[in-house]
DNA sequence: TATGAATGAGATTTCATTCAT
DNA sequence: CATGAATGAAATCTCATTCAT
């Protein structure tokens, strides 16, 4: 068997049963006899159980964060004075993520769901956080514009939070991106008028 | 030692395991040790490692749904035409749940992210379907006053989705029950407004 | 199976393969199923594969350092200042030393040689090195009598490690106690008159 | 890569490896990664790992038996009766061993305390083997100058091995050549002395 | 002159569970 | 009321070795 086709299908095997049982409950005899091979090869072509999984799930979040950052780059550049604008931009990136996210569906599920126990189980929690500075960013702006008032860090985060939720939610009860894309545009649009009326609180003690 | 004894520290013993690695890697020999048994106790006290999960959670979950069915149920009886109505509502509902969740602070901790593998797993879910049914009931009465209107059904289900996850979300940032409560009601706010500014779409194919 | 018989023919089927393959090459396996058990019971019986090494060796082990802090603690309370005296301190030692390592001579053959890999495989140094200790105070009690003349350090190691290379050695050339203690006498003779001549060096730099 | 290149470079890193790790566990595939080549490599220019091992060592092995047997040869052809001429000869010997020895560190090291599971396990005794019939030869020329006395078998056997375990001994504690030669001359002395006083004994049952 | 793929047998360890007492 | 002994199945991982290319 030619390299690329154990190693595919090693991959290949593996995302199903990471899928199935999660990272820590997964079993490399399983993995590897599904792809005709033995536990050995999984420490052949890999380093051990979690490079395996890494070799699932790397590529997925490298455009991730590509995605992201570049996205957060572009922004930085531009005027965030109006509203709308904000809106349009984000209704691009949830176009975008989408994409990205439905390409990739299983690597994604297993990322928002199965990685416990892996060394890839904070990649959920650092793209909150990544999204977390980056609303900061936007709300310290904003609040610049209301005298006697300050960014709400308990709100911020939970809203970070909610934003990748709902990704997580969508991915895991609609399969069609089609529809996931009409089903995400209100969910932002209600995200960013939810931020702009709750992420402010009184500048009080 | 006499029954109670030796079965409330199993199940205070189970707690701090379950919490501490969740169901699928707690050890029951951790638990039986540190409670200064054996393995064979827990059988002999539980039917088996699941037996002694609901043991520790099953109280908790009652009173969860005794609180919402209550609630609900008396909801039925009042007149939801009044938007302000509904607000006192939802505030009293939060304070009851606030007070409910931190008065079981671990083993609703261990509801949200520590049943995966054991025969409760899909609790939260089921939470979440109770409050999405009467989230339903809500939504009809309020599409009832909008012709042409409907309910949004994934929008129904992402929002009661998010009603519970953020009292998850809460019970994993905020210890202190005071504080909960003051970031849990503009939650709560914002959840209402979102409510009913989206759960409704147009009525077309 | 009854408590004790288990668990000695555990460490009874240990002992043989230890000593037959050395601690990092013996198998697990082959101990159990030789003992008509199977491999978890190791696990019940003792902590790990070390932990049944242990079992096997540590009473030995403490019967020899008791027997040496016993024999240097009376030492101390001693007279060292006649040839004689010391010389027969030193036969005396010899004997409760082969009676010592022939009462355990598996486990001492398995500590000298097999122990490798284990926690255990210090012992032989440490037991040197409680010897050169005490042979650095008779030393320097010795060179006191020699002005211009200092204890050689490398002659002080090298000697005491002589004293338990003759053990071993005897251990592995003669299974026959009697033979053994006839052996080790002349030997031990040896190592005293060789400790007056060469423990000493001139006084320089 | 040349032939030689690759073979010499597994070699060196064999050497390095087998003096780490002991043979058992060394592991083939460090040996060959840190080469910059395969496990297969060591199977076209060796023929196991036991071959490999045999690359590493066996060049100083045959140094060291010439030198010994080369050394005993020239002994027979001269005449013994002086004390003095055989001191002379010992010190020489020491000379050309120790130099021997630290020409070749690391393979002796791995020689006298890392060749455990290899085929050349027994190389240490091999060599006591060889000095103890030398030593036999030089004993019963001894016992001809005094009637009534023979040679102690026990203690030929063990000034023998105590002759090999001082460079064992040197070579793990003294790193630098002078200091070693220094360190090994009172050590040769010592045992030339003990030899005269104590490989005689009683001609009697 | 090597590589790269893969095996297969082994290793230690963990664990829920059972059951006679 | 609970123990203590033991199982059996599974887990991950390591390794020397083979062989077609």
């Amino acid at each position: 068997m030619s390299d690329n086709e154990s190693k595919a299908k090693l991959i290949e095997c593996a995302k199903k049963e990471f899928l199935e049982k999660g990272f820590a409950k997964a079993s490399l005899r399983k993995i590897t006899s599904d792809a005709g091979l033995t536990t050995g090869a999984v420490y052949f072509f890999f380093r051990d159980k979690n490079g395996l999984f890494g070799a699932v799930v790397e590529e997925a979040i490298e455009g991730l964060k590509k995605l992201l950052t570049e996205h957060y780059a572009d922004d930085m550049e531009e005027d965030f004075s109006e509203y709308v604008h904000v809106t349009g931009d984000h209704d691009e990136l949830a176009k975008k993520l989408v994409d990205l996210i439905y390409d990739n569906y299983d690597v994604m599920m297993i990322l928002f769901d199965k990685a416990h126990g892996s060394e890839y189980e904070n990649v959920v929690d650092s793209v909150i956080a990544l999204l977390e500075s980056e609303n900061l960013k936007t709300a310290e702006k904003y609040a610049k514009a209301f005298p006697g008032k300050r960014v709400n860090k308990y709100m911020l985060h939970y809203l970070s939070h909610v934003q990748v939720d709902a990704f997580e939610h969508l991915l895991s009860h609609e399969s069609n991106r089609e529809r996931a894309l009409e089903h995400i545009k209100p969910v932002m649009d209600m995200f960013i008028t939810t931020f702009m009326n709750y992420i402010l609180e009184d500048d009080e003690v």
